[in-house]
DNA sequence: CGGCCTTTTGAGTGTGTTCAAATAGGGTGG
DNA sequence: CCACCCTATTTGAACACACTCAAAAGGCCG
């Protein structure tokens, strides 16, 4: 189901030494646990992860979608508030938390990914509390764009219940918007995943804030 | 306006050996601005504060608060995301973040505090996520309470508008939730900013879940 | 082709917003 | 000390946006 691999000099350009090790995940596979001790970080190397927390009364909160080259699992507690998921079969480098102390420069990449992790944390709360539901969706198709280089076709690993959860809003609102943004000429559709986004800087407008 | 002292050994439990200046701010007077360097961290010594977000259009978010003992404006990146202001006449201590990072005691503190700040971030966007208006009165009710000790008395230095901006609803909305918390017997109002929670667990009922 | 899952569309409802006005509280000057 | 003003809060009524429930359409795999 799942297979291990030693680490080894590989051309992954963001580590040099390879202090961890490679695994695989499926689609839907849990990386982490929520509540699970964090003493491991993780880094994307290929595929996409999605990071959840399943609160009290059955809703879920996704927090975050990572790609490769992203860390994710980086946290100041030492229990992991949020599970991760891989959003389809990928690589996902495992680092020992021990180790990546003792190493400067992978050090240095962590504090940075906290860094982005909180910044990102706070646009998200800023996209929770006043925006609309186009707006949200807009915003989201930015940052994933931005996200995944300059190209304006762009693929979306996630459905749109992930989306959902991750902009606080319900699956039909999600799609109505999508419709709704097809309708416009903000956005092109060949299927569910796949868009162009042919008038970039309109669309931005569509977000009304910074994201 | 601004009245400086230098520091000394006072009975202020938290901190020892006092390695940063007190200042004194007067109500809603700016402790330090949005974008502006992040060279030092505060820590309320008497009064109140609140760290806010201004955006494009003209929406104002609110961070959080901070009471008697609590670190503030703790960043990672090197300039404030919010600005923060004083929620009443208060008294800060102004500690630079150079001599913080060479006091073991103080760092391990700026530690727990930036943990505990992105923690509760994160309660934040689960409570902007998919609750009510009635439990997010609630919440910040229950969070407060909780955070002035355990007295079923609770004063709130901030006044509507500022819980609304921090709750991501309009002034109106909190009112509402608060008429409604009284008439059904969770809460006691003598006047807007004095209250009392004569059934704490009912009122932890409206919550829904954690906060 | 048939079954299963995801996404889309539709209709009706409800919660929170908006706009507007009334009330309460606090400070100032007469 | 009281009248007045200014601000903050509360209340009311109508509306709008997103949700809920329900069903149809589209993909994918067997």
């Amino acid at each position: 189901m799942r297979s291990f691999e030693t680490a080894s000099p590989t051309s992954l350009h963001l580590v040099h030494s390879s202090p961890g090790v490679r695994m695989t995940f499926t689609r839907d596979e849990e990386v982490f646990a929520q509540e699970e001790p964090a003493d491991l970080v993780y880094q994307v190397v290929s595929g996409a992860v999605r990071t959840t927390c399943l609160m009290a009364d059955g809703r879920r909160h996704v927090g975050g979608f990572y790609f490769p080259g992203d860390f994710f699992g980086v946290e100041f507690a030492d229990m992991h508030a949020f599970a991760a998921e891989a959003l389809c079969d990928s690589v996902i480098l495992v680092i020992k938390r021990s180790v990546a102390d003792r190493d400067i420069d992978l050090q240095r990449q962590l504090w940075r990914a906290a860094s982005r992790e909180l910044s990102r944390s706070q646009g998200h709360l800023l996209l929770l509390s006043r925006k609309t539901a186009l707006e949200r969706v807009s915003s989201f198709l930015i940052d994933m764009a931005e996200r995944q280089g300059g190209s304006d076709r762009l693929f979306l690993p996630m459905g749109r219940q992930d989306m959902a959860d991750y902009l606080g809003l319900t699956i039909e609102t999600v799609s109505r918007m999508m419709t709704r943004l097809c309708a416009d000429g903000l956005i092109e559709m060949t299927d569910p995943r796949h868009l162009r986004l042919p008038r970039r800087a309109a669309l931005m407008e569509a977000c009304e804030q910074a994201a």
